[in-house]
DNA sequence: CCGGGCCAGGTCCTATAGGATCTGAACATG
DNA sequence: CATGTTCAGATCCTATAGGACCTGGCCCGG
């Protein structure tokens, strides 16, 4: 059938081979998981190999692949001869046990960054928080889709810009769960305007170059987020 | 061929059937993780899934369900049409940018661990401990194989007892690579005396129930251990 | 009316087949 | 001698087949 469906190489640097191809898996796995963060998936749903495989025109192999890495992830669960569901949703207390992973984890990236602030990283910081401000931000999914995606690319740029795997992997075994939290938890659109008030307050101290005040606004950032949350205690 | 049938395991199973069936790929995971932890593959070494499906007697499908899981926990790389390959020997900045994280995320588990500590969780802490100072620490890796694993367990329990399921999946994504780190790294076992004060130190302070002292005590353990392994300055 | 057996469809799991690709060595050529 | 070519084996990757298990609907006897 349609075996080497090549089509992939687009990115090549010189014509003739791209340097890395495509295979199977991958795209399986990239395309559950924007389903997943997209929300087109709910949560507690089934996610069956065979119907995936069916759906995406593949054989069941490379799904089963794909499920196999995006369990780590926790954005699925797996039970042995029973199959794959998304994640169920968030309770308060997993709430607050995300929240304060990321006060321990989040604010160290900060700082880390910070101290090792090139020009172009301030630029891509910069140009998320404009994301962030220029985002539309009306009731359904689909308008405020693109405000999600700019706050959830600044913490990750600032995780990447620690030059620290460890820590991106650390942030990264969070990052799923923070995207799921903002779908399914009920908050997260409410509070732009004092969110994005404190994503400047920490671009700000980047710009300043103080990798303490980073790490302060970082830490004052989540504290209020999940103030916040709290405070509109989503009925659960 | 040998389906589901019997001959394969030649475990005498006791009787009936077992509440929750063994998948294989669960079995090839736990098979290459304790490889990997073992030492028995060696950095850089390829993992063949054809060949590791010979070996252990299986098809290649659940091997390469096993590979992939695995390849999240750090343990293994894989490139695409490759195949995969036991990851690299840590370099000094590799070591560097672990502890760091470790700075980040192991106090405040200690810290949290402490604040809701049991005395049953009390007691494997100390069990840990003294299996640390029982065990044997001879130059071959078999004689300091247990040494390793009461060491790994000691930080591991603190990071479950957190009751934090986001602390311990990051606490996870490091543990893979501190283990991998004492095995190839040329130190931990130099240091046997010096790790045993300090994580009795650690112990006390939970003992006496001071999240605040756990948490430094933690902090200082782990710096400690940085500035030891800087000082051999493992030739790389 | 109601509960238990039976069957069909769906799913998971493993094995196997075969195409596509990589690797390394033998070999030919300037 | 150095370099490029060819070829065989190993390996990766995907599709497919079939056994085992679960689920839900249907029928039948009490």
């Amino acid at each position: 059938m349609q075996l080497a469906s090549t089509g992939s190489g687009a990115e090549g640097r010189s014509a003739g081979r791209p340097v890395s191809r495509q295979v199977l898996a991958d795209h399986v796995y990239e395309e559950l998981l924007a389903s997943l963060m997209d929300g087109r998936l709910e949560p507690g749903a089934a996610v069956s190999i065979d119907g995936t495989a069916r759906e995406l025109d593949v054989s069941p192999t490379p799904v089963r692949e794909a499920l196999a890495r995006l369990e780590h992830t926790g954005m699925v669960r797996r039970v042995a001869l029973k199959g794959y569901r998304v994640a169920p949703v968030f309770t308060q207390e997993d709430f607050a046990e995300l929240m304060e992973a990321r006060l321990a984890i989040e604010p160290v990236n900060a700082r880390l960054a910070c101290s090792r602030l090139t020009p172009g990283h301030l630029r891509e910081l910069e140009q998320a928080v404009t994301d962030l401000k220029d985002a539309p931000r009306g009731p359904s999914f689909a308008e405020f889709r693109s405000y999600l995606e700019a706050d959830e690319r600044f913490h990750r740029l600032i995780a990447e810009q620690t030059g620290n795997q460890f820590m991106v992997a650390a942030y990264a075994a969070l990052g799923g769960q923070i995207q799921r939290f903002r779908l399914f938890g009920g908050v997260g659109i409410t509070d732009a305007e004092h969110a994005i008030a404190e994503h400047q307050a920490v671009l700000d101290a980047f710009a300043s170059g103080d990798p303490q005040q980073a790490e302060a606004a970082m830490a004052e950032h989540v504290r209020k987020v999940r103030g916040r949350a709290i405070a509109d205690a989503p009925a659960d």
